[in-house]
DNA sequence: AAAGAATGCAACCGCGGAAGC
DNA sequence: AGCTTCCGCGGTTGCATTCTT
């Protein structure tokens, strides 16, 4: 059964506010508060759509709404926040007093998207320089040892020591994502990696899981960590909502409310993903580029 | 100066979850 | 339990503005 409309779409105004409908939407909300969307506009007086409403209100009309001119440092909270949450917007722009979803949303696809583009084709050139060079390194190794070997093999009557010629692999971290996580804190809001917590990896299902075990409340909390997928998202998964809802509930962040902490959990999540041996290799595509 | 391209942003749309009946 | 309604969210669109040629 198909889902029914949220309201009549027939008759009610569609496109940009005009400033009359601005004024009969604040002074009611004013006089009534927010909520009861769906009445609002015939209470109001205005041809609208609910949602339409709530999001004129939400995104614009709102007293408390900053416009523009987004600092450095909400900047960079951003980003932070985006690679921690994803494409969470609601949940970010509740960090950032006065933006909207839709504000940083369009920021973000505007501005920030293609920064980090940017900013990855630099590190990725960067990275491929550094390889290469690396590979020239180990290449005058392995000839140097080779002539070792050989002139140390003149002086033996045996031919069958030879030892197999060591293979040199270049170890290259594979994209991964945080699939779903919760993070256990003390009230304290101490880290998650401090010396009482012991840390074990596993598989599980296709997906590898970081358990930690908390000794200070003995409970073992699962970080997944699954491979990247073919969307760039970083979305969680959708059955963990505890980490969501303390960020919701604004519990996370009183423990971590300034850059530092939020710094000092994604060192955290870094030594959470270094846990497992990499045993990454340059793929074919990869390997093509030192022939 | 004009036309086309690129950009920015407000608003719309559809979906999923929660709540109510 | 199942259906309906409402709310909120994220993705997308469309238009106005700015930039480039």
């Amino acid at each position: 059964m198909g889902r029914a409309p949220c309201c009549a779409k027939v008759g009610l105004h569609k496109g940009p506010w005009t400033p009359k409908e601005d004024t009969l939407l604040t002074k009611y909300v004013q006089a009534h508060g927010e909520g009861q969307w769906k009445s609002l506009p015939k209470k109001a007086g205005l041809l609208r759509c609910g949602k339409s409403c709530r999001l004129r209100w939400m995104n614009y009309l709102r007293p408390d709404i900053k416009r523009g001119n987004i600092s450095p440092d909400e900047d960079d909270l951003i980003i932070r926040l985006h690679s921690l949450l994803g494409n969470r917007w609601s949940l970010i722009a509740g960090r950032l007093p006065g933006r909207t979803d839709n504000e940083i949303k369009n920021y973000w696809n505007t501005y920030l998207c293609k920064k980090m583009q940017n900013d990855q084709q630099k590190c990725d050139e960067i990275d491929l320089e550094q390889k290469q060079h690396q590979v020239k390194n180990n290449n005058k190794k392995k000839k140097s040892n080779k002539q070792k070997k050989s002139e140390k093999n003149k002086g033996t009557k045996n031919g069958n020591n030879i030892q197999e010629e060591e293979k040199i692999q270049v170890y290259l971290p594979k994209p991964i994502r945080i699939k779903a996580l919760t993070l256990p804190r003390t009230d304290s809001g101490t880290s998650t990696l401090e010396s009482n917590s012991s840390i074990a990896s596993q598989e599980k299902e296709g997906t590898k899981q970081v358990v930690i075990n908390n000794n200070n409340n003995n409970n073992n909390v699962i970080h997944e960590v699954g491979e990247m997928g073919e969307n760039d998202g970083f979305g969680f998964s959708s059955d963990d909502h505890d980490l969501v809802n303390e960020i919701e509930s604004g519990s996370f962040f009183d423990t971590c409310n300034d850059h530092g902490m939020l710094e000092k959990l994604y060192d955290e999540y870094l030594q959470l993903l270094n846990l497992d041996d990499c045993n990454f290799e340059f793929d074919s595509f990869a390997e093509s580029f030192f022939d």
